[in-house]
This record gives C-alpha cells, structure tokens and sequence, in this order.
RNA sequence: GUCCCGUUCGUCUAGAGGCCUAGGACACCUCCCUUUCACGGAGGCGACACGGGUUCGAAUCCCGUACGGGACGCCA
C-alpha cells in the first residue's frame, strides 16, 4: 500500500505556525514511504470564502520549502459528490431527514446542558411516523450508535475510547443540500485515497464522527495521528497577541525557511539528543512513534538560535538577496565581501541588514547616541591622529591597517588599542558596535575610509 | 456542564522497571578569546506535579487529586 497524506487547510487568513508544522509532518512521513501529500483547500464555508486566503496558503507552502503532488483540490468543487454520498446513506436506512428548526436546536442545547446530558440532539425525527411539515426544508442527520464504545487507534495518542451516548446523530447535509465539513473530509478523504491523516489534536474527537461515515459506507478507515497542539510563549492559544502566527509573520521578520522547518520539527518530535536536523536527516528519521503526546510552548529563543545556526551555513549570494528588501543603500560588492562576518553575527536576517547598512551608507553617516558620546575632544584627536597615518599608508589592506592601528595606539593611547578603535568605530560606522574594523576599512577602501574620519574630524564643521 | 488528551530543568525534550547520583538543546550565570558587540571554547545553576498502590526495585505500570490543553455549530 503506498502512503497518501493530506494538506486540507481552510482558508481563513494566512498560513498558521500549526498549519505549517501539520504539513511539514504529512510531507515528511508521505516522503519518507515514498508516498503522495494532497493539497485540498476545504472552502465548503462560502460565507467565508476568500481568493486571497487560498493564496496566503500556497505562499506560505512556497515559502516553507514544501510542496504537494498534483493539482490543488477544491472541496467546494466536490459538493455534488458529497451530497450523492448523503443520498446514498438515506436510501440505505442510515441516515435520516430532520427538520428541526434551529431555534428548536437551541432549546435543545440550553436543556441539555441543564441536564448534564452528553449529546443535546434528541433524536427526534430518527424514526418519526410524523409527516413532515411541508414548509421546512431539512437536513440530513446520520445515525450514530446509541450505545456501545467505539475505540480509535492512533500513532499518536494510543488507543483511545469514547462511549457511543457522546456521539450525536450530526448533520451531514445543510437544509440548503451542501454538505458539512465532516462529511466532505471522510468521502474526499476516501476518494482521494488518503491512507493516513495526520493532524491537529482539536479533531481527535471529530474521528470518531467521521468514523460513523466510513462505517456507514462500508469504507476503509485511514490510520489516524493526532498531534497535539502549539501553544503561544506563555501556555496560551498561540495567536497574534504573542507577536506571529504565521509564516509570513516569521519570514518577515528575518527567519529563514530552514531554520523554521527544523525548528517546527523539532517542537513536539525529536530524534535523541539531535537538535539540528537537516532536511535528509529528518526524511530519514521522521517517524510518528517519536511525535510527543503534549502540547508545547513556542519559544523564540530556540527558534533564534537555529536561525542563526543556519544563516552561518547559508550561501552568501542568496543572504545577499535574502536582506535587499531591509536594506536602506545598496553596496552588493562590499557587502558580500564581509559577509562571511557579518552572518557569523547575526539571528535574523533584519539583524544581518541592519549591520550591514553601514557599509552602504555614504558620508553624512547618521549616529547613534552611543556613537554621538564616542565622539568627544578626545577621540578627534585620535582621530585626526589615525586619519595622517593612513593617509600615509600604501599597503591598505586589513594586516596593514592593524598594524599601523596598533602602532598608533602605542604612541598616543599607551598601547590600549580600543582608545584607538572605538572613535574610528563610531566615526566609521556610526555605531558603538560593529564587526571587525581592519577589514572593514579594507572593504570601505581607503578614499572612503578617510572621508568618514575626515567627517567627524577636528577640522570638520559638524 | 459533559467527554477526550496530557503533566521530566524557566522552555523544547531524552527516558519504553534496574544502564538515572535523570542525559541533551535553548535561555541564564562564570571564565577564556577579544578593538566594541557578537561568534566560538570551557564550566556552572536547574526537573521526574501531588498522594496512594503494584514490585526485590518506578520518571517509567495501576488508581485518585490538582493543574493544563482540546472538543461539544445547518464553522472548518
């Protein structure tokens, strides 16, 4: 049997964190057994449904560096089918038409509740000899059993029991004659031959609901794996509140899709003692049996970690372009030639623009306020100092310029360098931090070196 | 309210009865490296929710309590 998984998100904005990892792990298990995933869009919701949020999803599948086999599935498309199944259940006795008006339903629910009773639907057009009122258009119901247990087998959480008094006799045809969601998963599921549904945690009660369809039908049921959920920072709903819920959130602020995929991985599966995993590595280790059964929290620092780890391996060309969009000024031939610096340093990829911005700005360089202090009585005269002796230089690469820094610390500052280097720090970067001066200077060369000491000078008018 | 699931360092986790004086990673602290900030390197702090069983022996099995999460729509 060869493996099919399934990627049916619904399209209600843009691509959730949760959504993301749910797919990393279909498209890792469906790989790993050499198998398919498939994209389905589950728009049975019309009142809610956006072209722009089906987008949202296939950029943020793009952008995760997934991807799915054949075309992209429309549930709404399906309808007709979904409604023949509902058809095919009534003729054979088990399913019923109820025409229940939802004000009764409501009643219903509040009585329940009262009660304490498990289910609220009474049940009662399930057998009724009443004639039906004529004015009411109404739903399909299935029948669920009255008694008894059932037990879903999952990867994930074990076998797991209900009593069948909780199952309800649930609708699985609206009055207007489209389908509801659980029965649109079960008949495109079984089309489709999804052989496992891997999945979020919240529809670990729904698969006993479905089940009855699958039963009902005399179908085949997939294997099921639950996972459970990611919860925010602080043990809450993940949301917009704890600062992204979605990809794009991440992507824009500087994460980079590797990072993420191990990141998500690794949250709620592990391997050992492995914490970075490569894309191979994880299509060869992926299992089911390792995915943990409680919910983690997302945590930031982890994730930038990882993100730093794989900016130092990133290739220098694409972080290039990776940070164009963050930066104010362009210099790609000097940026790219401290590269190799500039990612050793950075978490994000705004973190590694924003250092790199220096290397393209141009005289007036703006200062920080740190910077601003660097540059007292001082420090021009170090300056000024400095700005002769590599004037007078010839060899105007890193080693040189160190040495001549060195040499001039020793005259004027007793061999404390940093007395030297932080005003040519700020003078040339216009920061207090920044990464090593030598080669930035060599990359800078020495007609822009001198202009931006020459700037901030004794002899300049600022 | 009813049902389902879960609970190991602050966080993510390893652990499937003796290998556990509980391992790793992130964060934090200290030191080293150092022109700044980082990177990197070396150390350190730090957990089996609680209470009962079962067993020669329990983080691991069972029961209960507490806490957390999820589901109870003519939403998906």
């Amino acid at each position: 049997m060869s493996v099919v998984t399934r990627f049916p998100p619904s399209p209600t904005g843009l691509m959730h964190i949760g959504t993301a990892r749910t797919l990393l792990y279909n498209w890792l298990f469906a790989r790993k057994h050499g198998g398919k995933v498939v994209f389905r869009i589950e728009d049975t919701d019309r009142e809610r449904y956006d072209p722009a949020h089906v987008q949202a999803l296939i950029n943020g599948v793009k952008w995760i560096g997934l991807d799915y086999d054949g075309e992209i599935f429309s549930q709404y498309e399906n309808r007709t089918r979904h409604a023949e199944v509902a058809q095919e259940l009534l003729k054979a006795g088990k399913a019923y038409y109820c025409y229940c008006s939802p004000d009764e339903l409501d009643a219903m629910r509040e009585n329940a509740k009262a009660e304490g009773k498990p289910t609220f639907y009474d049940r009662r057009w399930r057998d009724s000899k009443e004639t039906p009122p004529a004015d009411v258009k109404p739903v399909i119901r299935i029948k669920a059993p009255i008694d008894g247990a059932t037990t879903v087998p999952d990867h994930v959480q074990g076998d797991v029991t209900v009593n069948n008094e909780q199952l309800d006799d649930m609708i699985i045809l609206r009055s207007d004659g489209t389908p509801v969601y659980m029965l649109a998963v079960v008949v495109d599921d079984h089309d489709m031959g999804v052989t496992h549904v891997i999945r979020g945690d919240d529809h670990l009660n729904n698969t006993f609901r479905q089940n009855l369809i699958y039963d009902a039908m005399g179908w085949k049921k997939p294997e099921y794996a639950h996972l459970p959920l990611i919860l925010g920072p602080d043990g809450s709903k993940m949301s917009k509140r704890h600062g992204a819920a979605s990809v794009e959130e991440y992507r824009d602020m500087g994460y980079l899709p590797e990072a993420m995929r191990n990141y998500l991985l690794r949250l709620g599966w592990s391997h050992g003692d492995d914490e970075i995993i490569s894309d191979a590595q994880a299509l060869e280790w992926f299992n089911l049996e390792h995915v943990v059964r409680s919910p983690a929290r997302w945590d930031f620092d982890k994730l930038n970690h990882l993100n730093a780890h794989y900016i130092k391996l990133a290739d220098d060309q694409r972080l290039l372009e990776l940070i164009a969009p963050f930066l104010p000024a362009k210099n790609d031939a000097r940026i790219l030639a401290m590269m190799q610096e500039l990612k050793s340093r950075a978490v994000t990829l705004i973190q590694l623009a924003d250092e790199a911005a220096f290397l393209a700005k141009s005289v007036p360089l703006d200062f920080t306020p740190e910077a601003e202090k660097l540059l007292d009585a001082d420090a021009k005269v170090a300056i000024k100092a400095a700005t002769d002796k590599i004037l007078a230089l010839q060899d105007f690469t890193a080693p040189a310029i160190e040495q001549t820094c060195r040499d001039l610390a020793k005259d004027i500052a007793g061999g404390k360098l940093g007395k030297v280097m932080m005003p040519l720090r700020a003078a040339l970067t216009g920061r207090d931090k920044s990464p090593s001066l030598f080669h930035a200077m060599e990359i800078l060369g020495k007609e822009e070196t001198i202009k931006r000491l020459k700037a901030v000078g004794p002899d300049a008018s600022r």
